[in-house]
DNA sequence: CCTTTTATAGTCGTGCTGACTATAAAAGGG
DNA sequence: CCCTTTTATAGTCAGCACGACTATAAAAGG
């Protein structure tokens, strides 16, 4: 912060990249757009616009994240700062810099288009083959990141409805790392986490399908997870 | 990265602010300049400067490391992103968005003045009184950074000289987190995980001062602890 | 020579966890 | 209506990591 009068600042573009993530039909899904137009058009990418001169990169991703997903409300949404990606050349046209997000949402609600041109959709992870930009490496940061949290904090519950049987809690967690987990030790870590989850007093989901119908569970107050639930077998993984 | 043609994108001033943690005589400092103008004149605050328009943050960060510091290799040094500070008003005189590193040096040279005209002095973690900007908050938010990558991390070599005694890393984890550790669990937790450290064959330290003296190591080549070293008493500590 | 100081070795119990088995409650098919 | 399948939930058991603690070794200082 220092060095103001020593060196002219040149000016940059300041934009947001969203990595929003849901889950649809028990798999990983990220939005994306597809470019209309060079550099790299017909190509997809991550959602994501200018700073406005009155927004911080936090408010600027919330408006995004709405206008991506034609969700009314996005206050309740985990939205997190991943970094900032600012290598000269990332974009061919000018010197951006761009602030890196993730998003979870609970259900997938069908994006219309957004209020932007270009249609946004939901894709499967993994399956988008490259995206422009430095999107493929901003994508892999986010999915990286909410693994990682998985471990030490209750964020899975953003993935999950108001209400969910911790079935499909753990499938949340056997979605994203893509790990299967043991279910009875599963639901004794979870149980034994106070605030984690907490029972709905009196219901029981039919879930329509076959066997015992699973209690239901609300997300509880806690955020962290102490001691953390750690991925099985993992050994030296970089940090 | 949408509406490139839809909305003017306003230019803004990037800089990079580096909180440099030392550790000096038992105690975490912190490397501060003083301010020699408006705004916060005479204020203390966090060293950084503009990002030129060749640079990425992280090279810009670690020249105005080097210029700081007046080290000539800084090659070696960890040098972390924390998040990108970006909220409107956080500097009266223009709108700047800036990318926030945190630092860390093994031994504390003596600043001398660096190629700033500001000067640059180690200061106790804790006293500096209110800086300049929003330095407080990125301070803050760098240490969290640091002692929670503490438990997890292999970063806590970052802060020994090439040699070290189990004591001295020992000492190294007490300062960082303000807490005491017991010292044969903490080195059978160290010598137990692979990789942490490695012995120095013959050596032994000849610290000068009383008592037994202590076997050398050396940093090993893991970089993530599994399972991690948690912080002692630690109940609903926020995520 | 004895005390102090620091490093290192070892012990013991508790609690978390992985692997596994058992029971309960539903649907579906004969 | 019974039997199988499926899913949820309960319980068991061993291993191991960790906190708390005790014991020994090797130096310096008086």
């Amino acid at each position: 912060m220092d060095g103001y009068d020593k060196y002219a600042h040149e000016p940059f573009a300041v934009t947001v990249d969203l990595a929003v993530f849901t889950l649809r039909e028990g798999a990983l899904h990220v939005l994306l757009v597809e470019r209309g137009q060079e550099p790299y058009a017909g190509r997809r990418a991550l959602p994501g616009g200018f700073l406005r001169p009155d927004e911080s990169a936090e408010t600027a991703a919330r408006r995004e994240l709405a206008e991506e997903t034609g969700l009314s409300d996005v206050s309740g949404l985990h939205l997190e700062q991943l970094r900032t990606y600012s290598e000269p050349g990332r974009d061919p046209r000018m010197r951006v810099v761009s602030v890196a997000f993730a998003a979870l949402l609970p259900d997938a609600p069908e994006v219309h288009g957004g209020s932007d041109a270009a249609r946004a959709d939901w894709v499967p992870y993994g399956t988008a083959g490259p995206l422009a930009f430095d999107h493929d490496r901003i994508l892999a940061d986010a999915h990286d990141r909410v693994g990682a949290k998985f471990e030490y904090t209750c964020l899975a519950t953003a993935f999950c409805p108001p209400e969910f049987t911790l079935g499909e809690l753990q499938q949340v967690y056997e979605t994203v790392w893509g790990t299967e987990l043991d279910r009875p030790n599963f639901r004794r870590k979870v149980l034994a986490t106070p605030g984690f989850v907490e029972a709905v007093p009196g219901a029981a989901r039919l879930t329509g399908g076959r066997g015992k119908p699973a209690a239901l569970y609300r997300a509880g107050t806690a955020t962290a997870l102490h001691p953390p639930l750690l991925r099985p077998t993992r050994e030296g993984r970089p940090a």
